[in-house]
DNA sequence: TTTAATTTTCATAAAATACTGAAAATATAG
DNA sequence: CTATATTTTCAGTATTTTATGAAAATTAAA
């Protein structure tokens, strides 16, 4: 029983880095580190940007086992980090028939990436704090003293600037990347 | 001499939130509360965006003793932050003739404030991305095997995004608001 | 100088965050 | 059903991050 256990793992190890040339493998764990370390910098819990590295430079779908073989984290970490990355959109779930484990793969359009993040950042970080400032904004707007007037005036800017910055992470994030990207060269790009 | 201390400390009462009418020390709190909290939510130490948040709709500048009272923190704390958001660029010390502590005086401008905050992050975060992106692109290129291939082209595909990113920061952040903004209005703005 | 005010540093403490591992829940095969 | 594989949950623990407060260093007035 345990031995038929084990031979099914065996089976399933085409992409296990202990499988990989020792210069692909350092390259592939210098990667996975480096942006496990950007996540955090970013308000990112760096377990999930790990796991999102390593199945981004996955050629094959992974199971929880293979990312927590990999990665040398539990399973209840493995779980909730891969719930969290579910939920933001950046991985699918998928069933390989014969097989009862679920596998996970990442997007990896780097575009597609970056419209999802930018979405789900607008959602979460950005339209509550715009809420705020559009409140605030208002209600500051008849109260008297210098005070009050200081604290408008810094309501009133910040909410206009984030109402701008909200409106363009929409539009940018719901574009084709064949319809921004040029565009954005022609007129930001190729320039020291 | 503690009864001068005590005085001295009296007559610097101006802008502290003791002062100011309910409804604008509400509003106040609520601010800095949530800007704190948004801090948090992008890699930013909670204090040190509070204090930011502080100096912003504060009429005039404070001591970091005016912080401590304010904030409810420590001078250990308050002093860290402080110099860290010096650091950042976006806080000004300045003297006041006959006054020996040292105030503190936050950019208001709300574009120079995102300019600063970009050119800072670029720095920081974005730069050491992308001199890995560059290396391991490179050391990748002529790797042998599918998950060579896999990896090269998502460390080429990022490599490419992510200079394209760096280099329009780098071109908005050295730009004129009045050069910038109504260029963005016409182009993705005003629309649902 | 000397003295007092102010700022900085840093060892220790507290708080926040993330992780583990095993039990409970769920799902699937037989 | 029953057995087993798999996933989820979560109380307890570990780690990381942030804050405190007092001592040391610095600065400037007298």
């Amino acid at each position: 029983m345990l031995i038929f256990s084990v031979n099914i793992e065996n089976m399933n190890d085409k992409s296990l880095s202990e499988n990989l040339p020792s210069d692909l493998r350092a390259a592939r764990d210098e990667f996975i580190s480096q942006w496990g370390a950007m996540g955090s910098a970013w308000g990112i819990n760096r377990t999930m940007a790990q796991i999102h590295a390593l199945l981004m430079v996955s050629a094959d779908p992974l199971t929880t086992d293979d990312i927590m073989a990999e990665l040398q984290i539990s399973r209840g970490n493995a779980n909730t980090n891969l719930r969290e990355l579910v939920g933001w959109g950046l991985l699918r779930t998928l069933v390989i028939r014969g097989e009862r484990k679920e596998y996970f793969e990442a997007e990896k359009d780097v575009w597609r990436i970056f419209c999802t993040v930018t979405r789900q950042r607008k959602r979460r970080e950005i339209e509550p704090i715009l809420d705020m400032l559009d409140r605030l904004s208002d209600e500051s707007k008849r109260m008297k003293g210098r005070d009050a007037k200081e604290f408008h005036g810094v309501m009133k800017g910040l909410q206009e600037f984030v109402t701008l910055a909200d409106t363009v992470m929409e539009r940018v994030a719901r574009s084709e990347e064949g319809k921004v990207i040029p565009y954005v060269v022609k007129t930001f790009g190729r320039a020291k």
